[in-house]
RNA sequence: GGUCCCAUCGUCUAGUGGCCUAGGACGUUGGCCUCUCACGCCGAAAACACGGGUUCGAACCCCGUUGGGACCA
């Protein structure tokens, strides 16, 4: 039996889309599955596009949501970069060109631009016309790029692992260009190449490359090798149906991290867009592995929902190890000017405890957790109504029970009841005020717990200050 | 324009010829809980694109139409 050895091979861009990382979580949780191996290749041959702060950028997304990658036995640099294997391009080209498999043609791409309109205006199919064929004698001083000689017999059956077999008649594939005239492998020849050379067994990317399955097929024939099997996903969408772009928000998953999600939630939130296990939503990691299968992988797009992201989130931020998040929080409290490495982990644990039920991003809660953190808090409009001469007097009971009563929940909460009792207001009316001035705001985890954790100095210097301030 | 892909609630999806009066989840919405906001719990509205076949029976199989998407660019 084979072993699975898969590949993420994406173009360095200068983040990581999340179109690539769900292609890449489907690949690997395909290997991870089967036991079997995942490959990370750059697509950097576009020079002008691939930096390396581009290609860090890639790895760092990776990492965040927790998918390694697999050493390719072969390769001196891991991830495998197609820059460092312009030679061996070459050299197929030019086994292919001994063989007859290729040819040099000379058409400028002037020209080919110009013939393509033509054809275009005439209202037929703009295809490579094959003329550079016929050349009997190449000229190896004039420039000329490298194609490859389809074949038009028959048809090319693609056994696709997602949308079946799909059929292409082979008259509809032209020569491809595998070399440039300026000596620059093609996209389509270099996948060819690598994947051969990595013994890639099954090739799982977007469908965008459904179109170009055919054209490889013949390449691996030209080639010698037997072809992969092929699982072509579907695209991801923005809310109006077209492919999901800038305009319909962010789509780097660096960028989502920053916005305080979760990279357990991204990848559940990913895993489902596309493949399903009965009616389950949630999944962890291990079990993701131990379900997946491409055979429940849908064959239709779908569109990208932040809001089912953003529940998926509230829900990793509610349920998840409360040490992890509240060392996840940090960096979102130092964004805000607190600084979190002065703070007591176990204060700011508990804080995370009060929050954490109330927060669906890091950001929102470090935003709500800011009180707790800094005595610089401000009042918003509703707050201030709370904070008036006719609820003095409350602040003033309350100021004043305090005083002698230890801060933990139950003791606080006895205290709130028998003043609630002895000035008869219920409880809200006693909170309220208490919560805007401790506070700042009309929105808090339960008073007790704010007031408990905010600790008994804090909390009644806020309280006289209002005093003062109303008195 | 050609080629290819796709089509179940607004969205993600379950569904592989009878378990479907179409299930779950997000969102929306009514209520309960309640010191605020949340969480949680209970309930509601909401879909098989259309038209033909095949079959005793079709969301499911076939054909066509329409609509969307991708690639050629």
């Amino acid at each position: 039996m084979n072993q699975v050895r898969v590949r993420f091979a994406p173009s360095p861009t200068g983040f990581l889309h999340v179109g690539g990382a769900r292609t890449a979580l489907f690949n690997w949780l395909f290997a991870r599955h089967s036991k079997g191996k995942f490959f990370l290749r750059i697509e950097d041959t576009d020079l002008s596009r691939s930096t390396d702060e581009a290609i860090e950028a890639i790895f760092d997304g990776m990492r965040w949501l927790g998918l390694d990658w697999d050493e390719w036995e072969a390769s001196e640099t891991n991830p495998v970069r197609q820059t460092a294997r312009f030679e061996i391009y070459r050299e197929k080209v030019e086994t292919l060109l001994a063989e007859g498999k290729a040819y040099r043609c000379y058409c400028s791409p002037d020209e080919l631009a110009a013939r393509r309109k033509e054809a275009l205006e005439a209202r037929k199919v703009p295809r490579y016309d094959g003329r550079c064929r016929l050349l009997t004698a190449p000229d190896p001083e004039r420039p000329a790029a490298v194609r490859f000689k389809a074949s038009s017999e028959g048809e090319i059956v693609v056994d696709d692992m997602v949308k079946g077999e799909v059929v292409f008649d082979s008259r509809t594939v032209d020569d491809l260009i595998i070399m440039r005239s300026d000596g620059s492998p093609t996209y389509n020849f270099c996948v060819v190449v690598d994947d051969v050379d990595m013994q890639i067994s099954h090739v799982i990317r977007g469908d965008d490359h459904l179109n170009n399955t055919p054209r490889q097929i013949q390449l691996y024939e030209a080639l010698g090798y037997t072809q992969p099997r092929f699982g072509h996903l579907s695209m991801i969408l923005g809310a109006d149906k077209s492919r999901l772009s800038k305009r319909h928000g962010a789509t780097a998953v660096q960028q989502y991290r920053d916005e305080g999600y979760l990279p357990e939630a991204m990848v559940n939130y990913l895993v489902r867009l596309g493949w399903s296990h009965k009616d389950q939503e949630l999944f962890t990691l291990p079990e993701m592995i131990e379900k997946f299968s491409m055979a429940h992988v849908g064959s239709s797009a779908a569109i990208f929902n932040p809001d089912k992201l953003l529940w998926m989130n509230a829900n990793y931020i509610k349920t998840g190890d409360a040490k992890r998040i509240a060392q996840l929080l940090r960096p979102h409290l130092e964004g805000l000017g607190v600084d979190a490495g002065q703070c007591d982990p176990d204060h700011l644990l508990r804080v995370v405890k009060a929050l954490r039920e109330r927060s669906r991003t890091l950001k929102e809660m470090a935003e709500s957790a800011f009180y707790f953190f800094s005595d610089k808090i401000s009042f918003d409009d509703k707050a201030k109504k709370f904070l008036t001469v006719e609820n003095l007097p409350i602040l003033g009971a309350v100021r004043q029970k305090l005083e002698g009563v230890p801060f933990e929940h139950d003791p606080l909460q006895e205290a709130f009841r028998s003043i609630s009792e002895s000035m008869d207001k219920k409880l809200a009316k006693i909170a309220q005020p208490v919560r805007a001035a401790v506070t700042g705001k009309t929105v808090s985890p339960g008073i007790f717990d704010v007031l408990e954790i905010l600790g008994k100095e804090k909390a009644l210097e806020r309280l006289d200050d209002q005093i003062d301030a109303l008195s």
